[in-house]
DNA sequence: GTCTATAAGCAGATAGAC
DNA sequence: GTCTATCTGCTTATAGAC
């Protein structure tokens, strides 16, 4: 990968060719369109080229593989949607916050599909192994964002003692990927869904609110349970 | 959707010969085991077949088409596996009971992939429409029984007032599938997500033991707050 | 780098022997 | 009902012209 080719135009950090550049890119929009269109059952080399409009045999020149294309267009995907809402996750500062921000996120990627293509490609690594590091990447790549948020969400509060951030941050990355695909089939059901979860979300939010003996009361209880548990 | 068959009475069913019906269950199991073992994408009317131990060809015979098998094999494992557990289900009367259940349902049903297969029906039904209400159909199954211990659970619990056990329910299960997908690619970060998942339960359960003041401290916030989000 | 052409194989589905 | 054989079309992947 080494050519050392003279760039027509600057800024762009490889030695690349630009016309190259941008058929790598219509490639991975091609198979993220295709992905979240049709899913990953036909998600082939012809179909992904014909939604980038390009040659099928360019899959294999730039790629090698459908499969290497698929794991890239994960990577690609997911940086790409993580970093658009990076900012907004940034600014959330309360349990009520992150839960309103859940919700127009759900609303903004699911007309998008930008969320369902991981549940494409999670199902889809079952049988090419070579994709699950790749989908392990993307979803790490939103866990990891929600994890920040979590932490600093929950410093504070009585759970901050009983819960783990890093694993709520998998269990809401995952859930959210199934709640995704879950519209797929059934659109009024995954409506009601995400509802109820905002309900349950606003009752955690609520016992920030709590006066301080009532949290006292709470925060007691928590240990004493806590304690059988674990 | 009948008729290829000499049946002696108009109907669903059609073969009523043992060995007929014996085809039919060893492609249905068939193609359970290929989606769990090898995903949607290898789920061809030869693998299958393969997986069941009988010609390719009675696939078509038998169900008309390859999505029309995995539809029917949709249900037959939802069918199945629910009333596996239904017993127990009914069983469950608490909120930290219901925790430990879904612990247990995750251990089994993931070493047998049972969950899984849903999963793969879901991204799959993306292109194949004639899935789509198969899968819906397999997995209102859980839903259903989840709803009703979830109505029998949160009743006498300051949450029931603020709580939708319809959509709850089918968040748990959408949830639940994303989850288990997750763990074919992550089997750590799923395990860590479980356990947040379950201690999260946990601090809910807390509050039904709540002493009677704390209890309506609780329960007042909870209004407030709900009168905001609604 | 991009194209056309093509190889080799697997897919869904059907016809007809038994 | 079950089998073999086959048609047709789509799949991955490569070779070689431009």
């Amino acid at each position: 990968m080494s050519g050392d080719v003279k760039d027509r135009r600057a800024g762009e950090p490889r030695g690349r060719d630009a016309r190259s550049q941008e058929t790598r890119e219509k490639l991975l929009a091609g198979a993220l369109r295709t992905l979240v269109e049709q899913g990953i059952t036909k998600a082939s080399a012809r179909t992904v080229a014909a939604a980038a409009g390009v040659n099928q045999a360019l899959v294999f020149y730039h790629f090698g593989s459908v499969d290497e294309l698929l794991a890239e267009a994960c990577r690609y995907g997911a940086e790409q949607r993580v970093a658009r809402h990076r900012e907004r996750l940034a600014a959330v500062g309360s349990l009520t916050e992150l839960l309103a921000f859940g919700r127009e996120l759900h609303e903004e990627e699911r007309a998008a599909g930008h969320v369902a293509f991981l549940g494409q490609l999670l199902a889809g690594a079952q049988a090419h192994p070579r994709l699950a590091p790749a989908t392990v990447a993307g979803l790490d790549l939103w866990i990891a964002e929600i994890e920040q948020v979590l932490v600093r969400v929950l410093a504070g509060t009585p759970f901050a003692e009983f819960t783990d951030p890093a694993g709520l941050a998998r269990a809401v990355g995952a859930s959210f990927v199934g709640l995704e695909l879950y519209e797929g089939v059934d659109p009024a059901g995954a409506e009601a869904a995400f509802t109820a979860l905002e309900q349950l979300g606003a009752l955690m939010a609520a016992v920030e609110e709590l006066n301080p003996v009532a949290r006292k009361a709470v925060a007691y209880t928590l240990r004493r349970q806590s304690a059988r548990t674990r």
